[in-house]
DNA sequence: ATGGACAATGTTTTT
DNA sequence: CATTGTCCAT
């Protein structure tokens, strides 16, 4: 089989270009990963490049594996030997390879962000500095933003006094994830971008060795990255990177498209392709979203075409509150898949921020119709999955100390602070980690000087101490299942965990969920299973197969696709969200995310825009998104609430008529959670209920029939 | 050492 | 309002 059939002719060209660098500026849908993979396929197939000396990278483990999926299905399992996958995950490997040259042992743990977080909080405790003037989170992005620009704690620039404060900061933390044997996200990109630069023979190993070098969402690399990149592209010079930069929402994390300037500018005989021909939404829809696109200024022009024909207009919807957002949403969905219109897992709903899916993950359940939410926090950010993770990796690593602290008296043993510090004390005489110690302890007990502890903590931190060392004596020879059977059955995490009550049931599946994941590590040793975990993007917890509407931020949105498309909450300070006010460039990239959210659809694009939103327990009208405004009105199709209504709560209320004194004219009968009985559709369940104009709607959900919205006054409904 | 009660605090997006 | 942290009583 010919490996160009069924490209269009830019396509052919992006893959058939010859030798030297490559800049594919690839519109949404238009086949980016289409091209890449059949490039990938043509050099290996045509111009018999071995596997060996290509590597591809991308931004999650979910674009990796497709890809690999995908070339394997072109080349017949020709592709062994292939490098292929994220740039985190990469760099560790690379790391871990290089160790000997750099200032950590290979077997670093990767530090996630809430590692991160409770290592700031301690420096700033230790340097005695006020964690209100300071907050943490601000100097970790800080110190995150230098290491994005390659710079170490020397190297960070001091203009003002805070700077001289965050340098100091930056250089303990700096100093305990080497103790801790620890690398944070900044650094797996920071250190291998100096190690290429400052060690020659490295660099030159890995360049020759990389004849070929692609690159998907380009513009969502950062300065790190680019110089990565470089580095490894300098020998061969055969560097092929895809992106686009109205795609880029990533500048907040350090991402920066100018890099796709950067790269014309240190490329300047770099061909440049573009790809404009969309195969995925119809005409519509793309037409919608280069109305909201064009009006970014600086733009390289870009004309999306498609040969699928207009199709619908695009739905616009007026809803009241987040409350009724949530029942309109789900009440169209059942109503779709009810009518046989779309499969639940056609369906996606997007919104800003994690906050807003709470009221529809409400209505969901409500509805007891099944959903999906996409993002790994969710799940990896469960304390009961940390805390068997902070297990694994204190037996990985040993001188883990954060995970040790995280563990040593889980479940309760007795070890409190006060003995986890003379613990530590005693591990800082003895120049050596609390780790190592405690298991010295378990092995020698005269290493201890006895008289610090009482004997029943110190019998405390040497019955931990040997557990630990028993663990220690298995790591290697074990598969990482065995080991968390080892840790849950030694511990008995089980029975603390698993309480006997409904969210303790809950909990413990958690666990078992990460178990059956560790099932799929067939080898012996942690390292791998640890990357992975500390790794994971949002987009990978989506399961492809998985029946049921996908709930999920736009930013985990980037780079799905689906037939129907939801993007709730349009209003002024959600999108474009408040902090993007006052910053042009920030809202700019505002305006990238709507564009991003829009051409995930294929066919059908509903907008939702509620007129108030309830923040702190109060509800406050707000204006809509002003997105919305330049979306021409021949394309969308409005559905906007009674006008007397809007001017009835668009007015401002004053503290004491929202507090109950001022009563609506009629009382609403039904309520959501009551069930009702209706003639004809037999029993349903109250899913919202509002008045207006001296009448009761509501909305009611019947099994087997799917929700109604009913006028109380007409319907014979009946409380039951 | 542990757990419960209250107070303060805060909503962007995440590899 | 809902989560997170801090203080205090057991």
């Amino acid at each position: 089989m010919n490996s160009l059939d069924g490209l269009n002719p830019q396509q052919q060209q992006a893959v058939t270009a010859g030798f030297g660098p490559v800049l594919v500026l690839a519109g949404p849908g238009s086949g980016k990963t289409r091209v890449l993979t059949h490039r990938i396929a043509y050099l290996i197939k045509t111009l018999e490049v071995s596997p060996y000396q290509i590597l591809a990278v991308t931004f999650t483990n979910k674009a990796a594996r497709e890809m690999e999926r995908r070339v394997v299905e072109l080349l017949d399992n020709q592709a062994e030997g292939l490098t292929l996958g994220t740039f985190h995950a990469t760099c560790a490997r690379l790391l871990r390879r290089e160790a000997e040259h750099l200032p950590f042992k290979s077997d670093f743990v990767i530090f996630d962000s809430d590692d991160q977080l409770r290592l700031m909080k301690q420096v700033i405790q230790e340097l005695g500095l006020d964690p209100k003037s300071y907050q943490p989170q601000s100097v970790l992005s800080s110190i995150s933003n230098a290491k994005n620009e390659l710079l170490l704690p020397e190297d960070y620039p001091v203009q003002h006094y805070r700077d001289e404060v965050v340098k100091r900061v930056f250089s303990r933390y700096q100093q305990l994830l080497l103790t801790n044997n620890a690398l944070d996200f900044d650094d797996l990109l920071l250190w291998t971008a100096r190690l290429l630069d400052e060690n020659p023979q490295v660099r030159e190993r890995y360049a020759r060795r990389f004849e070929h070098i692609l690159v998907d969402e380009f513009q969502d690399t950062n300065l790190a990255q680019y110089r990565l990149l470089r580095y490894l592209a300098s020998f061969h010079n055969n560097i092929f990177v895809v992106g686009d930069t109205d795609q880029s929402i990533y500048t907040w994390r350090g991402a920066d498209y100018r890099n796709v300037l950067r790269f014309e500018r240190d490329y300047p005989d770099a061909q440049v392709i573009l790809l404009e021909q969309n195969y995925r939404s119809t005409q519509t829809i793309l037409d919608v979203a280069m109305a909201v696109i064009d009006q970014n200024p600086h733009r390289r022009p870009k004309k999306l075409f498609t040969s699928r024909g207009k199709g619908e207009k695009i739905i616009l919807r007026e809803v009241y509150d987040d409350r009724e957002e949530a029942a309109f949403v789900v009440e169209t969905i059942a109503g779709l898949v009810a009518n046989g219109h779309a499969r639940p897992g056609d369906i996606a709903v997007m919104y800003r921020t994690n906050a807003q899916s709470r009221m529809l993950e409400e209505a969901f359940l409500f509805a007891k119709i099944p959903y999906k939410l996409v993002g790994a926090q969710r799940f990896y950010g469960r304390r009961e999955v940390k805390d068997v993770i902070a297990f694994l990796r204190l037996i990985h690593n040993p001188d883990d100390e954060l995970s040790l602290l995280r563990v040593i008296n889980l479940p309760p043993r007795g070890i409190g602070e006060k003995t986890y510090s003379t613990l530590r004390l005693e591990a800082k005489r003895h120049g050596i980690s609390p780790g190592q110690l405690l298991i010295e302890l378990s092995r020698a007990r005269e290493s201890f000087s006895r008289d610090l502890l009482l004997e029943r903590a110190y019998q405390r931190l040497a019955s931990f101490g040997s557990m630990l060392l028993k663990w220690l004596a298995w790591r290697d020879r074990s598969t990482p299942l065995e080991i968390i059977d080892f840790v849950l059955e030694d511990t008995g995490l089980r029975e603390f965990i698993d309480d006997g009550t409904e969210e303790g049931k809950d909990r413990w599946e958690n666990v078992m969920e990460l178990r059956r994941l560790a099932s799929e590590y067939h080898e012996p040793g942690l390292a791998d299973f640890l990357d992975q975990l500390a790794l994971v993007s949002d987009q990978d917890t989506l399961e492809v197969s998985n029946n049921a509407p996908a709930l999920m931020t736009l930013h985990a949105a980037k780079g799905l696709e689906f037939p129907i498309v939801f993007i709730v909450g349009l209003s002024d300070g959600v999108l474009p969200h408040q902090r993007s006010f006052e910053d042009e460039e920030a809202m700019q990239e505002e305006r990238r995310l709507f564009y991003v959210g829009i051409t995930r659809a294929k066919d059908r694009l509903y907008l939702v825009t509620p007129l108030h939103r309830n923040a702190f327990g109060y509800s406050e009208p707000v204006k809509e998104s002003r997105f919305l405004a330049d979306i021409p009105s021949g394309l969308i199709l409005e559905n906007r609430r009674e006008r007397r209504y809007d001017r009835m709560t668009e007015r401002s209320l004053s503290p004491w008529e929202t507090s109950g004194i001022v009563k609506p004219a009629t009382q609403a009968k039904y309520s959501p959670g009551v069930t009702v009985l209706h003639p004809v559709w037999g029993e349903g369940l109250v899913l919202n209920s509002r008045l207006q104009d001296d009448d009761e709607i509501v909305d009611v959900f019947f099994v087997g029939v799917g929700l109604k919205r009913l006028a109380a006054s007409l319907a014979r409904l009946e409380l039951k």
